[in-house]
DNA sequence: GTTTGTTTTTAGCTTGGGCTAAAAAAATTA
DNA sequence: TAATTTTTTTAGCCCAAGCTAAAAACAAAC
């Protein structure tokens, strides 16, 4: 069975609902794919009966073992062509989603093989996500956290955001804060959770709740 | 205006139509982009609407300026992906069409021309054709003949194909002839027209006139 | 200069993927 | 529990791009 780009991207929609909040509604779904409730109830009604979907009306989709392949076949595609963008074609990391959108929808395998193999097998893309292997294993980051949960004194390395909008990845860009970068949580301001982070070199970012509660890290020893 | 891939798979067979016969009919139209006759004139009317096209009934189509601009920027980006999946991704020269029309409706300039620059501003696709420059501006191919054209004893180097459809291509990997390759005529025979074609190092290959007819060539001096 | 054959167009239908507005079901609050 | 609000579904519509079958225009042959 063959899917189109629309259902390609119903199917990746449900998948990250899924993992995000166990559940993919209907409401979500419509708000993920920019369509209206009502055309998100017609096409889980296709994406059922061609076996991709689990749906009964009213309770929310969940993707079939033959579902899932295909969305995080889709995730392997997307991160590829954004490693491609930024590490080939010298995009900046704000400005690749979009394109990727568009180029995770062509070609199969065989495409996205030699993609994989002429990147040097990347494991995560630009924003620090993990790519799925060719078979489907998706190796989960390992012990992140979001920054807001670090303890004061504690040492970390930025390793990836929650939220890759063009609008947040710019924010960062400002605060110079980067995938890899080591900091030190120096303090946590009582009055707004704001924090101060340094640098080795001993350059300091301010950084808000809102943008720590963004930005994952990996705790360091010392 | 935005143009969809169907679309611009009509201004492009225009163009190549206009190029090859100087007159694109709906026939060869129909056959050229896997429609009926039907269709086409109902795609033809949508084309004139928006100013690409110029049609009257029964006349056949012609590209407006702004027409073969889009034609001639997609030509180029479907040889500019052509030379990034032979030369980065290792495909053989003649499995690469299929994708790369796929790939010619992504984005739009600015992934382009990036990929323009990483691949080192190419002159030539894999098959020999030339790739348009970001400006549309198609410097042809300086005196190249076919194959088929050539006189005993001259010596030749092939430059291109007539026809790129992977059954011929494969014809020619058989026949260990590839682009850039020498070799000067040795004979011709009247029979069935087949020629004779020697190396330097003084390998023979026996081509057909059928394949002589496709294969492109530039005489060399001595 | 009719007749015959080919090409193009018209008319009307189909399918995919949207939409709105109203009805029905589920969830929440009083 | 009853009333209200929210969510989802149904019903019916639209548009792009295709299709078939029949009509019209053009081209060719007698």
């Amino acid at each position: 069975m063959l899917l189109s780009p629309s259902q390609e991207n119903y199917l990746k929609a449900i998948y990250k609902l899924q993992e995000d909040d166990g559940i993919a509604t209907n409401q979500a779904l419509a708000a993920m794919v920019e369509a209206t409730p009502a055309s998100v109830t017609n096409m889980l009604r296709k994406l059922t009966d061609t076996g991709y979907v689990e749906y009964e009306a009213y309770q929310g989709a969940t993707l079939t073992s033959e579902g899932r392949n295909q969305a995080v076949a889709l995730v392997r595609k997307h991160r590829l062509w954004e490693v491609f963008l930024v590490d080939k074609l010298q995009y900046d990391w704000d400005a690749v989603h979009a394109l990727a959108e568009e180029l995770e929808h062509i070609g199969g395998d065989e495409l996205i093989n030699r993609l994989d193999a002429f990147l040097g097998h990347p494991g995560f893309d630009p924003h620090g996500d993990p790519i799925p292997n060719a078979k489907g294993v998706v190796r989960a980051r390992q012990h992140a956290i979001a920054a807001s949960e670090a303890s004061v004194g504690g040492t970390f390395v930025v390793c990836g955001v929650k939220d890759s909008s063009s609008l947040f990845l710019q924010h960062l860009d400002k605060l110079n804060i980067a995938l890899g970068k080591a900091y030190t949580l120096k303090e946590c301001l009582e009055f707004d959770r704001s924090a101060v982070w340094t640098e080795q070199g001993g350059a300091i970012t301010n950084v808000s709740n809102e943008v720590a509660k963004n930005v994952l890290i990996q705790l360091t020893n010392e």
